[in-house]
DNA sequence: ATTGGCACTCAGCTGTCGGGAGTGCCAGTC
DNA sequence: GACTGGCACTCCCGACAGCTGAGTGCCAAT
């Protein structure tokens, strides 16, 4: 069928460039793939892609280049995500299974990401919208000041020092810790936060009314702390290197992205949930400047839910199978610590 | 004196290098320097400057460019660092007293750092070592679950789960808590290792000691815990951007190293204390595919004492007395804040 | 010690030219 | 109607040559 065979050119095109970074004629397509075809019937294919929009030329009689649409194309209808190797997994496994705590576990994953797809990879930290309350303590450290502790089933640790008007007394301070603990554990960050501000307007004990307030304010701000949901993990970096070429149009405008959390974290969008992986490629992302690049991307969390997005960004010319592959597979890992811990 | 000017020729050379990038001719050193003799003349100090591997010249009929040991020299005898503008100062001042805790100092004096100096901006975390303890917490999870905070005058928190091997009561864990800050608070950390071990083999209740190894361990552990030591913050990547000329030779190297902090860490080298700043030029540090960079770095901490080190990274080419203002600056008001805090 | 003059060197730009890869089209074949 | 071989055409790219200008080293004169 005629149809198909445009498909499975366009597909060889895609593969040859991504391999050779040149573009790709007729002849070398014939003989490189098994077509079965001459160069000539592969030209008027070509011709008709090109009509289409999904390949282009640098230059008359220079070989054909897939476009963003092309990629596209491929990466909706010829692309199998293909399964990594034994050897992979365990790998995989056995470096993320050694992190001892949730920094670690990111740190590990974004270095195990870049090296993986060998391109820049981005992780967001799990965001605390989507967890729910494990823990709350109430330290005293001196009469008049708390330390409070916030664990999250995200595995988030967050520490406050409070400052209170008054002392406060062992006795009360158990009371309140008792009271809090009662509203929060369990429930999501925003179901926690209206039950702890109910506290501060339900009658109390004279004497614990002086620390609920300042104790459920700073709960409530470490909670819906958006600093920590814009944190942001960027490894492979040096990766950058491999495509020096394309410096100003690839590696600059990238570099500048790297330092703005804020841009990257647009970047990787909305998380995919259930496992879907987001391909966005050159200019179907946020910003123009970074046109030379895509961005493969998926939500991972504990529990099958998206908390946070992690993956990779890198020039459009990339291995897209290979890397969906890797972000997959390093998203369901993480997922699954997350589970465990 | 024929010496003064040849040194006035050299600080010359090294200015207009470092202002245009390009090298510098005879011709174009008198007329934009007041110099008050001929090319012909300037000539011959040049000769005498390259006999003696101040300078060189990439080729025959080029401008000389200066060597390592130009820069030393221009670095050593030439340079009295330049006070910062009182705006400059207030930016500063007014940019990290914003901070609200320890992470956001560092990470807002690495912009900052990166920002003065438009080069890469490095900043190693208070290391642990030369701080003292400030509070110790045990606080009771569940029956055999423990979560042990360390603070420390740093300004650094550290926190790690304990599981017992069977469970403690409230007043035991009291007698512990009491028994553990005695022996560590407002001791050094070093202090503090020695006095906590002692615990550990001193006679003690039947009932605490199931709990008595294992905290003291953590704490042990998280107090010589080498990683954070060696936690490094890395800002101002895009600035690389700017010498994207000597790709191969510069940014690539660094951006490799910038991925492995314990590269960055060895770079930094050793705090100068007491306000010393360091300046290494492009040989003189520990890696050779360093060669192109040089490294200006100094300590900081509160109270004098250098608790670790700030600096940053760039082309042996760079404005050496503008950064070293930079790097002096953005120190001591970081010091000031720990000071304070 | 300094200077003006002069011959020399060489990077880098420009223009020209041939080779080669690749294309588009057309006429012929199955 | 789909495929193929042939052919003329386009245009990138590297090599080569010539030129220019910045910069140098050296020397004789002051």
């Amino acid at each position: 069928m005629v149809e198909d065979r445009k498909l499975a050119v366009l597909r060889a095109i895609v593969e040859d460039y991504v391999a050779t970074e040149e573009p790709v004629g007729s002849k070398a397509l014939v003989e490189r793939h098994g077509l079965g075809v001459s160069p000539a019937t592969v030209r008027n294919d070509m011709a008709a892609l090109e009509e289409e929009g999904f390949i282009t030329q640098p230059h008359t009689s220079a070989g054909r280049v897939p476009t963003d649409k092309g990629y596209r194309l491929f990466v909706d209808r010829l692309t199998t995500v293909k399964p990594m190797s034994a050897a992979e997994k365990r790998a995989i496994a056995t470096l993320l299974d050694g992190a001892v705590d949730l920094d670690d576990v990111v740190q590990r994953s974004v270095r195990l990401l870049s090296q993986l797809t060998r391109q820049v990879a981005v992780m967001q930290y799990p965001s605390l919208s989507g967890s729910t309350v494990r823990h709350v303590e109430l330290v005293s450290l001196a009469p008049n000041r708390l330390l409070v502790v916030l664990i999250l089933s995200s595995g988030r640790v967050e520490q406050r020092l409070v400052d209170l008007d008054a002392e406060i007394g062992e006795d009360d301070l158990a009371s309140l810790r008792s009271r809090v603990s009662r509203a929060a554990i369990g429930e999501r960050i925003a179901d926690a936060i209206t039950a702890l501000q109910a506290l501060t307007v339900a009658p109390a004990g004279q004497r614990t009314r002086v620390a609920v307030l300042p104790v459920v304010t700073t709960l409530v701000e470490a909670m819906s702390d958006h600093r920590s949901d814009e944190r942001v993990v960027v490894g492979g970096t040096a990766n950058l290197a491999r495509f020096g070429d394309s410096f100003d149009t690839a590696v600059r405008p990238l570099l500048e992205a790297i330092e703005e959390h804020v841009v990257l974290l647009k970047l990787l969008g909305e998380a995919g949930s259930g496992g879907a992986i987001t391909v966005r490629i050159g200019h179907e992302g946020p910003y123009q400047e970074l046109s030379a690049t895509s961005v493969v991307a998926t939500g991972y969390g504990p529990g099958e839910q998206a908390l946070a997005t992690l993956g990779i960004v890198g020039p459009t010319r990339m291995d897209y199978p290979g890397t969906m592959a890797a972000v997959r597979a390093v998203a369901r890992y993480v997922s699954r610590i997350l589970d465990e811990a």
